[in-house]
DNA sequence: CGAAACCTTGACTGAGGTCAAAACGTGTGG
DNA sequence: CCACACGTTTTGACCTCAGTCAAGGTTTCG
């Protein structure tokens, strides 16, 4: 527990009722039932996936239609393309990717989302979702069901313009990585990779220099728009200009001055 | 005016008070200007940009707040990167691109905008806008402050499923150019380019087969991350299979199947 | 402990980038 | 109305970065 000891341990919340299921021994989802916590107020990635200077009273009503938490095991969707959209979710703890298919088979990783992210906004425009959300290790979410976050964005501005500024920050997101697929080699994308992971992971209380991957080099290269091997290849090329150290999923970033400059 | 038979020609609304500027002169917005039309009731774009089923007096509070529209000449632009945000724009007539720079001066085409886009989104969550929006022809855009938007989405749900629509829309508009721009051949990428706006060209009213490029092969290369002699090599190939004709900016789609199954 | 999934590295290939030159269009000023 | 200049497009020749294929090593999990 203090081996991050730079950086705060993140505390859990809203732990569902019942005993925590077979899954709770895996380690996402352990560090997030360390301590015991049944509202958003005790959320850690309260300030994340909250608005700021809710009163009690608006954080209650928030609390009371945010839906028991649920467990998602490695590999399981929280949902597919095409199912109906209700909710979006909150990631509690673990991660997840999102997957967008075209009919002739060809697939893409369109995003990572950690603990604090939010999924399911893709749902919004046409009323059933256009990626699949697959956790890429045993995780757990919030369920907000979407009709009642926005009757409560109608009554609370605060809340209105937190989700406004999640799902405008999602379009950013995506513009800027658009423009990482469309302008950089394969070098400057695993390298863009790395920083921004360090970057949220940062932003989480977790070290930014040392890390451990939860994807594997294939899911990498899908969302960089580049093929396994080169991800491989540019990893070592890192490793051996001495730029990070890298045991399998294993990170350790070096020298973060130069990776920015690559 | 009947030389687009089949199609009926768009109409036009909110003409500023003032004496159309030189700049009418421009096809784009004489075009806007036949018809004279003072509200967002008379707008061709209205189903477009405006939710259905407003009551009358819905409608003439969202026209009280909607400021006079902005003519904006071929080149300049509507707001650049690091813009403070107040307003989102929605295109009356004309066309733009947006672009995101990098510092290294590396840029990328992230959307073109046709009459009926929306504009200014990517500012939403920081305040700021993250990309330049750039005429691409002479046009003219209605302003509409984002704060008095969301408090008019605070009262009437129809409003506020609607901005979430549209902001719902754009993420998914981008994730699906990620997987353009992760996955695709360039000859795949300059065919899905052409369906595309084929496509938003007939749910606008015009020809889907026969119509003018407002962008230069610079740009549509730079929107699909391939060099501008790729896209001009991809339609020469188009041409050559005949399932395009193609001259200069005109373009007219002849075998629409095959060019969907490329 | 063994099978399966994942990762690394090498050799070869090819799609698309780069560079260059010529053709084409369009708007401007004489 | 023409001529010129400039931006845009096309096409060719060549090159390079990343993809493909293959083989062997490592990690993970039942």
């Amino acid at each position: 527990m203090s081996d991050v000891a730079a950086y705060p341990v993140i505390a859990p919340a809203r732990i569902p009722l019942q005993a925590p299921p077979a899954a709770a021994r895996s380690p996402a989802i352990a560090r997030a039932s360390q301590k015991d916590g049944q509202r958003c107020t005790a959320c850690s990635m309260r300030s994340i996936c909250m608005p700021q200077g809710l009163t009690p009273r608006e954080m209650q009503r928030i609390e009371s239609f945010i839906c028991p938490s649920r467990t998602i095991r490695q590999g399981e969707t929280i949902y597919r393309a095409n199912d109906s959209f209700q909710s979006i979710y909150a990631v509690r703890a673990g991660s997840f990717k999102t997957v967008v298919m075209h009919r002739d088979g060809r697939e893409q990783v369109t995003g990572f989302h950690l603990a604090g992210d939010s999924l399911g906004l893709d749902g919004v425009c046409f009323g059933h979702h256009s990626c699949d959300a697959i956790a890429i290790e045993d995780s757990n979410v919030c369920i907000i069901p979407f009709h009642l976050l926005e009757a409560m964005c109608r009554e609370v501005k605060a809340v209105q313009q937190h989700l406004h500024r999640i799902m405008g920050g999602e379009i950013v997101r995506e513009s800027s990585q658009m423009m990482l697929l469309g302008t950089m080699s394969a070098e400057q994308r695993v390298a863009t990779f790395l920083l921004n992971l360090s970057d949220r992971l940062r932003m989480r209380g977790y070290s930014p220099a040392e890390f451990h991957l939860r994807m594997t080099r294939e899911e990498i290269g899908s969302y960089l728009g580049i093929k396994l091997e080169t991800v491989s290849r540019m990893l070592s090329k890192f490793q051996r200009d001495g730029l990070v150290d890298i045991h399998g999923k294993d990170i350790r970033i070096l020298d973060h001055e130069r990776l920015v400059s690559v």
